[in-house]
RNA sequence: GCGAAAGUGGUGGAAUUGGUAGACGCGCUGGACUUAGAAUCCAGUGGGAGCAAUCCUGUAGGGGUUCGAAUCCCCUCUUUCGCACCA
């Protein structure tokens, strides 16, 4: 007989509904914990990476409930974005009503697993009472400097129709399309996140995996250098170049430049549209980014036959146009050293550029004839007027510092990261509150028209086009400044911007003055524990945390981080590979729900893996976890009457377990084994949700307790103490299943006439004097190999042990003809002789 | 190429501080119950030898440190991830 898990997990849900025991307040007595999982993007049904990631957000939810917490868990949905308005496309409909009704689709299985959301605190970023917040943080960018707009080569995708950021942008691919990504010249609205690049390296405030940590860090990419300026010839123009190698500075024999650098496009205008020099950039301009900047693309360039002096020596270079220069890093220029970098070395050995060493190998003298690659270790400078004979590492400092005091340089720190680029050619987004006036320039939308609405009379699919391009009466609108006609920004926020400021919504959700209070945030703020995916590690992650110490700046809260403590969890695979419609592995969860119930996929997903790694879905393995719950269900019922006998003496109504036994001595070893049991698996799965977030050993040790009770063979022999103790070890189940399989927990829970639910009666203690065995099992090694194994009393010394252990028999033997060197005693382990 | 993480039975995974390798689950084998199946229960299950006690062997491969290594160190291989002409 299977146990009625549809029956009561409907009953349950419908409790927790009604008593509304997810509903956080704002104040409270208790300490807060803010539990969030990433907001889904709503696609129509929730998968299994979804059931994964609440999961595993419900389950520490639950625990912090029962430990006491004022717990927030909210929902919402990340519902603006390119999918969703294909989708629309697709189904000949509008993303708004599409998107609604996906959004239904998701809450009835969320209700349907029994997550413990907060539905008060529900978001929706298509909202409008949503998005004019999106648009209000806008313009206190713009206000303060932090939104721009400029134009420049940007990643477009030509199936998606828009530009994407760096981030958005994987192996020169599109990362939602896939198909390769196009250089074009935009003019778009950007978000400096690189004022806050610096800080945004600083980790010190979260505890957070290294992995990410250092993903960031390494994107961030910053690297400390030089500036340096050099004159072209015969004109007032300057190029700065950055380098990290001042040091090499003397060696400079040439300048590269990107076809992208400015003085390349106003030198261009004197030479013939056909000339070479023009065909050169025009092709390396129209070559995808990928190639053009992987690693083993040949290096290639066109002298401009113009020169710059170098600032330290005078001396003239050739500045070359080259593919290999990138402009959007550092000054967009570079000062050559071939004969210390190995792309310059390449670079001029192709065209025939000088060479001249500044750096001399102090094991083997360098000669410029002999040179086949660059050298780029330390060494002592030559060449180098009065730096001449330091070494490399420590010239680099003063070099600087004396450029800088001469006006041909500055120290600087450049980084890779890039300013953020947010613009998107596409209708389902939150529109940029922009107006261009002929007379007034850029005009923000004032507050009172905030929220800019998303008109609804679209055309979609029409055009390729952004179909807000041509919606005129949402286009021309009077100036706000001046009354003349004027025009919309037609571009919208890419959806990051909307998902980079939820969590602090989720504190103040129906704020209507404010995107939240701020004693709301400051009470709720920062996430205690923020559960994803890590495919966020950068993009959301990084771009969430500068909106953070935005609002911060602001004076909008208090504090620097968003996510104090986060899990990256894994994917749910199958045959090896990510779920996925295309690969037809899915494994849909509502199928599994009404086979098996909630609790079960709950319990597998928590089951199978540790929760940072991917789960392997097994059906086999589904059933097993609906075993074990089948399997605590009959062990209830087999004993209702012995365990409802003892659990009022037990104080089960008021959650405590304190009297596992009022120790008596005629109790069985049996017994005592059994409530060793208990408490030592209270005392692991407290252990491995609170530290180590572990929940596969949890449960592990759960089913291993579980075997321990069905090991009793004779319950009915036992006498009422000992009957007390097996109850006790029967009613602590409900109590720690409940943060994994909350449904069957509660119904347990109930059947003993317990009117608290089980987020109310506190978690169980373990008392540790039942954790104190009267004998321990030592091992007995010889040279390292087990030989024998002894019960010995807790109170036997060293001495006693050392006998004990050479009266083993198998041990005697195998000493036989050998000294004993030494024995080592490993209190309460083993026993290790060496002997030869 | 650079950097990081990982590699344990047939399988998902345990082993938290250097101390009995393989907890727990799945699968498999045998048995009980059953007309039969499903379900359930009991026993067994890294490989090899043995009736058994027990012994040998075993954590990607090779070396080392240690009384003792999955765990620490060195080398090699493989996989995954991130970065990748960043001056």
């Amino acid at each position: 007989m299977e146990y009625p898990f549809e029956k009561i997990e409907k009953k349950w849900q419908k409790i927790w509904n009604k008593k509304k025991i997810f509903n956080a307040s704002n104040q409270s007595d208790k300490k807060k914990y803010y539990v969030l999982s990433m907001f889904p993007y709503p696609s129509g049904a929730l998968h299994m990476g979804h059931v994964s990631n609440y999961s595993i957000a419900d389950t520490i939810s639950r625990y912090k409930m029962m430990q006491g917490f004022n717990v927030m868990q909210p929902m919402g949905y990340d519902s603006f974005g390119l999918p969703a308005e294909n989708f629309a496309i697709q189904h000949n409909s509008h993303p708004r009503i599409t998107t609604d009704d996906n959004i239904g689709i998701m809450r009835k299985q969320f209700d349907m697993i029994g997550f413990g959301l907060d539905w008060q605190r529900e978001v929706s970023t298509c909202h409008p009472e949503y998005y004019k917040w999106g648009q209000w943080f806008f313009k206190k960018m713009y206000e303060r400097g932090l939104a721009y707009k400029k134009s420049s080569y940007q990643n477009w995708c030509d199936e998606c129709q828009t530009v994407l950021a760096n981030e958005q942008v994987e192996d020169g691919k599109c990362w939602r399309c896939d198909s390769k990504v196009k250089q074009k010249e935009l003019e778009q609205w950007f978000f400096k996140i690189t004022e806050y690049a610096e800080e945004l390296l600083d980790f010190s405030k979260v505890d957070w995996p290294e992995k990410v940590k250092t993903m960031q860090t390494n994107w961030i990419g910053k690297s400390l250098g030089t500036e340096i300026f050099f004159k072209v010839e015969d004109s007032n123009e300057i190029i700065e170049v950055f380098t990290t190698r001042p040091d090499t500075i003397f060696g400079c024999t040439f300048m590269a430049i990107p076809p992208e650098h400015p003085l390349v496009s106003k030198w261009l205008r004197n030479e013939p549209e056909n000339s070479e020099i023009h065909q050169f950039c025009d092709k390396v301009m129209n070559e995808d980014p990928i190639t053009r900047t992987a690693e083993d693309t040949t290096k290639e360039g066109i002298f401009t036959k113009k020169f710059a002096i170098n600032p330290v020596n005078g001396e003239k270079v050739q500045i070359w146009i080259t593919n290999y220069v990138l402009m959007d890093y550092g000054t967009g220029a570079v000062m050559a050293v071939p004969t210390h970098d190995q792309r310059d070395f390449e670079f001029a050995k192709k065209y025939d550029i000088p060479l001249k060493i500044v750096i001399q190998d102090p094991e083997e003298e360098l000669r410029l004839e002999e040179m086949e690659e660059a050298y780029i270790e330390p060494g002592i400078l030559v060449n180098s007027g009065n730096f001449d004979g330091m070494e490399s590492e420590k010239s680099m400092k003063k070099i600087s510092k004396w450029m800088e005091e001469n006006n041909m340089g500055k120290q600087t720190v450049t980084y890779r990261l890039r300013d953020w680029g947010i613009s998107r050619q596409r209708y389902w987004g939150n529109p940029i509150p922009v107006i261009y006036c002929e007379d007034c320039g850029t005009v923000l939308v004032p507050d009172e028209d905030l929220p800019v609405k998303l008109p609804e009379n679209v055309e979609l699919g029409k055009t390729r086009q952004n179909p807000l391009l041509s919606i005129d009466d949402w286009v021309y609108v009077k100036c706000p400044n001046c009354g003349k006609q004027a025009k919309r920004e037609t571009d919208t926020m890419d959806t990051f911007v909307d998902s980079s400021w939820y969590f602090a919504r989720y504190t103040d959700s129906k704020n209507k003055k404010l995107p939240f209070s701020k004693d709301n945030a400051n009470y709720w703020l920062p996430v205690d524990q923020y559960i994803g995916g890590i495919e966020h590690a950068v993009m959301h992650l990084m771009y969430a945390r500068f909106f953070h110490k935005f609002m911060r700046d602001l004076e909008m809260l208090d504090s620097d981080e968003p996510f104090a403590r986060l899990l990256t969890q894994g994917m749910v695979t199958k045959d090896g590979a990510k779920m996925s419609k295309s690969k037809g592995n899915v494994v849909d969860p509502q199928y599994i729900v009404d086979r098996y119930g909630a609790d079960t996929v709950r319990v597998f997903m928590l089951f199978a893996s540790p929760p940072e790694k991917d789960v392997e879905w097994s059906d086999e393995g589904v059933k097993g976890a609906f075993r074990f719950l089948n399997r605590v269900w009959r062990l209830i019922e087999d004993n209702f009457e012995l365990i409802k006998e003892f659990s009022d003496h037990l104080g089960s109504k008021s959650g405590s377990n304190n009297n596992s036994g009022t120790d008596h001595k005629d109790i069985s070893s049996e017994i005592k084994d059994l409530r060793f049991s208990t408490h030592h698996m209270i005392k692991k799965v407290l252990e491995d949700i609170e530290d180590r977030m572990q929940f596969n050993t949890a449960i592990a040790a759960i089913m291993e307790h579980l075997n321990n009770i069905y090991a009793i063979a004779n319950v009915n022999k036992l006498n009422s103490v000992e009957k007390a103790i097996y109850a006790e070890s029967c009613l602590v189940i409900p109590k720690l299943l409940y943060p994994f399989a909350p449904h069957i927990s509660e119904e347990i829970w109930q059947k003993f006439g317990n009117d608290k639910l089980l987020h109310e009666i506190g978690i169980p203690k373990f008392k540790a004097e039942y954790l104190v065995k009267d004998e321990i099992t030592y091992v007995v090694q010889i040279m390292g190999k087990v030989r024998g194994k002894m019960k010995v009393s807790t109170d036997a010394s060293q001495e006693d042990i050392k006998k004990m252990a050479l009266e083993i028999d198998n041990v005697q033997k195998h000493l036989a003809g050998k000294d004993i060197k030494k024995m080592i005693v490993v209190p309460k382990k083993l026993v290790s002789i060496v002997a030869k």
